[in-house]
DNA sequence: CGTGGGTTTGAAAAACGTCAACGTAAGTGG
DNA sequence: CCACTTACGTTGACGTTTTTCAAACCCACG
């Protein structure tokens, strides 16, 4: 039980796991699945939960593998991804701390996930869990709601993907970014945890439109970049009304 | 209880209601939320539904209203909209008979609906059918299947749009429309309900773009159109490999 | 039979992608 | 510790695709 799984894809290196699941006094709950939970149910959990960490650039599932576990994220970012036939890609989103992993699609992972930081997580096997979404309908209403979010947030970005410009896409994105913390350095600044490849398969773009659009932004004194990575947002009206189309 | 609503929207025709709602009875529960209920289930949810129709064209809601109403389509179709701040459209998804429709945003709709073809729906007044989900967990695990499986279909339009090109994506919708039983016409031929508009505001692209793709397709042999609406879909492997970029 | 909205087609323009070269930052091994 | 390497990012020139603008067409409707 405390030892490693099996491989899942080729040339992957295995899970590194720890038990050491201490749910009841878990300080990240909120808004997250466990956040509804009793105490005793929290030991429920507790039970069958996991440690599970990865580095970045590992995958920690792939599209259309069998669904054998579902997640939370405690720490990191993480990637989901889903490939053409002929393997172009696209990034359907990242996930953050507190967010829920594991979509599932007829029984297999719906999209490939993928750490871009060093990740930690809790890691439930689906039989229990399930099980435990029987016996515990507030759990099951809680997902209800967390699905409900992520429908309304998906389709904000089908919009986005069928009728805004590239300026448009890469504003939206920055301020989208700008509002979760965990990603804020400082002075306001933005630590993006994610390469221009990222971003152009998330914005249905290419690279080279995303670093001309950031120079663009740059150039006229919307925003400042440091180091690539770090992004400060000087005038967050501007771009507003960029993302916006106002 | 049995008399119109108000009016919504600016010169919005009023709510055509009928009461009559025999969900005991109903033939057409399956694959929808009413599936998994008991007949004591049908007669609660049956003594607060009512019927509602709309012709072609009608908006049942609007993106931002207060989400007051949930609906089951019996019959026709329906596109949901969301638009820019400048007026620019996108369809979200068109829905058809079996399907639910409120998606809950902070207590509002998270898009527009309108009914593209005469319409007729099952109304639930929200504060009645969350009563019910809060007694019959079974309900909102029925609501969250529904929604895992409007997450992945998003999921793979998200994809889509980023990274399918304009060919690709047509012959994807149209496959994915032939799928869909009740627009089939005898021979195997779909019958669109939908404009070009629509279909353009669905893919990301312009009228214009659809217009000469349909033609090219028709030119190559892989489907026929009459009348512009009815298409006959003559190598649907050959259009298989340009969905799937195979 | 005429009218008009939706659709198709054509030509021109713009936007974005492709290809290629160059820069830059971080990492590696001498 | 520094030069070398490499991966990632930026920039420029160019080509293709898709949009835009405009006109013609066609079917459905009155």
């Amino acid at each position: 039980m405390d030892g490693p799984l099996v491989d899942k894809g080729p040339g992957k290196a295995q899970y590194p796991l720890v038990k050491e699941g201490r749910c009841r006094n878990c300080t990240r709950r909120e808004g997250t699945l466990c956040d509804v939970l009793t105490c005793d149910e929290l030991d429920r959990l507790d039970g069958f939960m996991m440690i599970a960490t990865f580095d970045p650039g590992q995958t920690i599932f792939f599209e259309g593998d069998n669904l054998t576990n579902y997640y939370n994220i405690t720490e990191g970012v993480i990637r989901l991804i889903k490939l053409l036939a002929d393997g172009r890609r696209a990034i359907l989103d990242f996930l953050y701390r507190g967010d829920f992993l594991g979509l599932n699609a007829k029984g297999q992972y719906a999209y490939s996930a993928e750490a871009i930081t060093p990740v930690r997580l809790c890691r439930f096997p689906r039989p229990q869990l399930q099980a435990m979404f029987a016996d515990t309908p507030k759990m099951e209403g809680r997902l209800l709601g967390i699905y409900t979010d992520k429908l309304v947030a998906n389709q904000q970005r089908l919009t986005d993907l069928a009728r805004k410009s590239p300026r448009e896409r890469l504003a939206t994105f920055l301020l989208d970014l700008a509002k979760k913390d965990g990603l804020r350095c400082g002075d306001g600044g933005i630590l993006l945890p994610m390469s221009r490849e990222d971003i152009s398969d998330f914005l249905g773009l290419t690279i080279e439109t995303i670093s001309r659009t950031f120079s663009a932004f740059s150039k006229e004194g919307l925003l400042e970049i440091q180091q690539r990575k770090k992004v400060n947002i000087l005038e967050a009206e501007k771009l507003e009304a960029i993302a916006e189309s106002l």
